[in-house]
DNA sequence: CGAAATATACTCCATCTGGCGCATATCGCG
DNA sequence: CGCGATATGCGCCAGATGGAGTATATTTCG
């Protein structure tokens, strides 16, 4: 199996919005003589437009926190020109979502920051062999999410009053302020006020996103 | 943070059956002074006995294929009387069922039994810190498995047009005109006129509509 | 009882949205 | 070549929307 044309390194891809992390990542990545830094950006952008005039590289480390388009929809983005490539997570964030959206988004291992450099290598590595490298806390967030499907998905709590949640449906169900307004015998500007509390509880600014939402996560 | 009175080392419990394996691990293991080998079973049932009349440990290492009760029925049982111990799966098996049904019997973790003994030794102390040690490979599976939740079938066809389909995708995830424009680098004018196409093809006549049964039909 | 939460309603305002017409430009296909 | 489909873009308009106040009942619960 082995190929002597073969690459002797792992190409690797570096995005990350902080210079300092970003060249420090560069310098020590580059110490280890199986990985090669083929080059490292700043913004997602810059690295969006790259990928498309060069070739791909084995492994991409991205951000999350970056200005302008973030690691997550940089990584849904890579997945239409760029299915195969291997993007990993590199951040600090821990939240659960963040996790989920980012192996939803494409990406194929999730490392935090703080994770040893020595293991940090081995991580790396290990992703050109089809493998998914995820720090142990990540792991344990993400197999709680597991659990949590097998036993049962109980609808996150946004604690909506009980006219919120009449108003949510007729959200969903694609219903104007006024038809709204209509359906509940209450004036149009009193539905409008109904909506932006659930937006505040939602967290979400129009009504797409509460379908979106509602829809995802089956709290119709 | 330090507490002087905590234990200086891992409580460790290895459930195997083959007694090679099991003593090399005991002896392994044993020789890292930040972990102490309580004991080792050759059978499930030994093990569950033993819980009850001793102390919990901090680790239970457990092999799935184990003569009598297996190592995922009996992490399952462990959940009655010890939902907090900790139970590592460690054993050979990559499928993707076992990995997913010692997940949701509640192990915390799972480790390929040709994991290095060194990373070995890391995944098993990461593990005592709230962490979920598991091996890339089991982790790529795991990933694939989220990832994949949502089987598409086949969608009824609206005729929609490749940009009407990005467009469409865009709407989903809630952005507006201008969003959408610059995703696209369109005039707003344009992104809004694919909007109205996409209207008149799925006859609805807004984006929360479009949402909906988008999410419906799976047509994303 | 009385405070807190909920439901109701109004105003002002900037922006977004849906609908319509019109106009190019390109491409594929016959 | 020319037709039709697709993609792009502009302008106009009325109404819907989202955001932020303020105000007042009504209900709920400690």
């Amino acid at each position: 199996m082995k190929n002597e044309n073969a690459p002797q390194h792992v190409d690797v891809v570096i995005v990350e919005d902080e210079k300092e992390v970003r060249e420090g990542l560069r310098y020590f990545l580059g110490l280890d003589n199986r990985i090669r830094v083929a080059s490292a950006f700043g913004k997602a952008e810059d690295f969006l437009a790259w990928i498309e005039e060069n070739p791909e590289p084995d492994i991409v480390l991205m951000d999350i926190n970056l200005p302008g388009i973030s690691g997550i929809e940089a990584t849904r983005r890579l997945q239409a020109n760029h299915p195969d490539l291997t993007v990993l997570i590199l951040t600090i964030f821990e939240e659960e979502e963040k996790i989920l959206d980012s192996i939803k988004a494409g990406a194929k291992g999730y490392i935090l920051k703080n994770t040893k450099p020595e293991l940090l290598l081995e991580q790396i590595l290990s992703a050109g062999a089809a493998g998914s490298p995820i720090s142990p806390t990540v792991a344990r967030r993400i197999l709680d999410e597991i659990r949590r499907e097998g036993i049962r998905r109980q609808p996150s709590d946004y604690r909506l009053t009980p006219r919120e949640q009449e108003v949510l449906k007729d959200i969903v169900d694609g219903l104007t302020y006024k038809e709204l307004a209509e359906r509940h015998h209450i004036a149009g500007s009193t539905a409008k006020k109904h909506i932006l509390h659930i937006y505040q509880k939602l967290n979400v600014s129009s009504k797409a996103e509460i379908v979106r939402k509602a829809l995802d996560e089956r709290l119709i």
